[in-house]
RNA sequence: CUUAAGAGACAUAGGCGCU
């Protein structure tokens, strides 16, 4: 994928030199193009494909279905579906588990089922990767204890899950707060010939973390260590967030300090946890320090890094330096989003500062940027709490029109 | 018998409420 350049250049050659292609070296390149997100290259491959007498097969149609999946084109990948089943080029299992995978990841759960039964009519069967997605899906809907009993389904009807299934139940149960559940299920893989491997293991971790149980956490951490897995960036990462959480700012930094040592580099994502673990527990000369410290290390801050600071200031009331570094957004060539917007527009109301507050708002829109919910209830209960009725009843109207709900 | 192309899991920022 990295030399997707030179096998494109090589595969026109071939096309030159009129050495004929063949549905695998179409394949190939289809993938490669999906692979890098160009999705629609790959789409116009396979018109390509066609005209040269080559017919496409399940394996391109799927990869395309894929791509279009992953980029949120539900539509596309539907039309592309059905245009391989008029063509009578039967989908496969990988065809519909990509299309299932799109669309629960969509929150098309209902479609996504259809599709699941329309499958078993065609006799299809769904595997292991099929009934994980679905598994998935219920976890990440705080359905863990359904997703637990379509996991004893897959195994009933002889499929066995496999640390990818189990993986995804265990961060189920963490979400919805059932850590002894999570533990429980993680403690059985060995039994099952599943050992844990490493994501299993942040899995669990980042529970732990995320539900105060910090010292479980650096255990299992440690613990990884005898059961010959390394931390990764992303153990560090939700380590040092957990400490955070919980206050120790200083062991956070430790350990972030520690990292590279033991092989693993910190990533702007740790640099932002840390960042805003620092704001959060009253260290913002920390925190920028650290900021500084990134683009010196070669990492760029990103759009999170700044919100999260801008954030820490408004909450220190640095109002001032707060707005300047807003206003430094665009230089480093970033665009403020949503939650940007939010977090300053919420700083200003904060100090009621409501004109600001308003012209902010405005500008976000004509930004192209549009206030979600959240925004909106920011800017009302600052238009209230000055007892600014009128601006608040108006974006109230707004609300409605826009179907959200004040608070 | 061997060989080639397609599907799944982990860590960051915002208002209010809940603890």
């Amino acid at each position: 994928v990295d030399r997707l350049v030179e096998a494109t250049q090589f595969f026109q050659k071939m096309v030159e030199k009129r050495y004929p292609h063949n549905e695998i070296s179409y394949g190939v390149l289809v993938n490669g193009l999906c692979k890098i997100g160009f999705v629609s290259m790959a789409f116009g491959l396979l018109r390509v494909m066609e005209k040269s007498g080559c017919m496409p097969n399940a394996v391109v149609y799927s990869a395309i279905i894929d791509g279009f999946c992953k980029d949120g084109l539900l539509k596309e990948a539907l039309i592309l579906f059905s245009e391989m089943v008029s063509k009578e080029i039967p989908p496969d299992v990988i065809t519909y588990t990509s299309l299932i995978h799109g669309l629960c990841k969509y929150g098309e759960q209902e479609d996504a089922l259809k599709l699941f039964d329309e499958m078993t009519e065609r006799e299809i069967s769904p595997n292991v990767i099929t009934f994980s997605i679905l598994v998935d899906a219920l976890c990440i809907d705080g359905m863990a204890k359904e997703a637990n009993r379509l996991l004893q389904m897959m195994v009933q009807r002889g499929i066995e899950p496999d640390k990818i299934t189990y993986t995804m139940l265990i961060d189920g149960f963490c979400l919805i707060g059932e850590i002894d559940e999570a533990v429980k299920i993680f403690d059985s893989m060995a039994d099952k010939g599943h050992d844990p491997n490493v994501i299993t293991c942040n899995v669990l971790i980042n529970g732990y973390c995320k539900h105060w149980r910090i010292n479980e956490a650096i255990k299992l951490f440690e613990e990884m260590s005898h059961k010959g897995l390394k931390p990764t960036t992303v153990t560090y990462s939700t380590v040092i967030g957990g400490l955070c959480q919980v206050g120790q700012v200083v062991a956070a930094q430790e350990l972030f300090n520690q990292m590279e040592a033991h092989g693993q580099s910190p990533n702007i994502l740790t640099c932002n946890i840390l960042i805003d673990g620092l704001c959060k527990n009253h260290c913002l000369g920390e925190a920028m320090r650290l900021y500084h410290g990134m683009e010196s290390s070669g990492l760029k801050p990103d759009i999170t890094t700044y919100s999260t600071l801008i954030d820490g200031m408004c909450r220190a009331g640095k109002l001032k330096a707060a707005g300047k570094l807003f206003s430094c957004i665009s230089e480093k060539g970033l665009s403020p989003n949503v939650k940007t917007y939010t977090i300053m527009i919420n700083g200003l109301c904060k100090e009621g500062m409501m004109q600001e507050a308003n012209e902010l708002f405005s500008q976000m829109e004509e930004q192209g940027c549009t206030p979600d919910s959240c925004t909106f209830n920011t800017i009302v209960r600052g238009f209230l709490q000055k007892n600014e009725t009128f601006e608040a009843i108006q974006l109230l109207d707004e609300m409605t029109k826009r179907n959200f709900l004040p608070e």
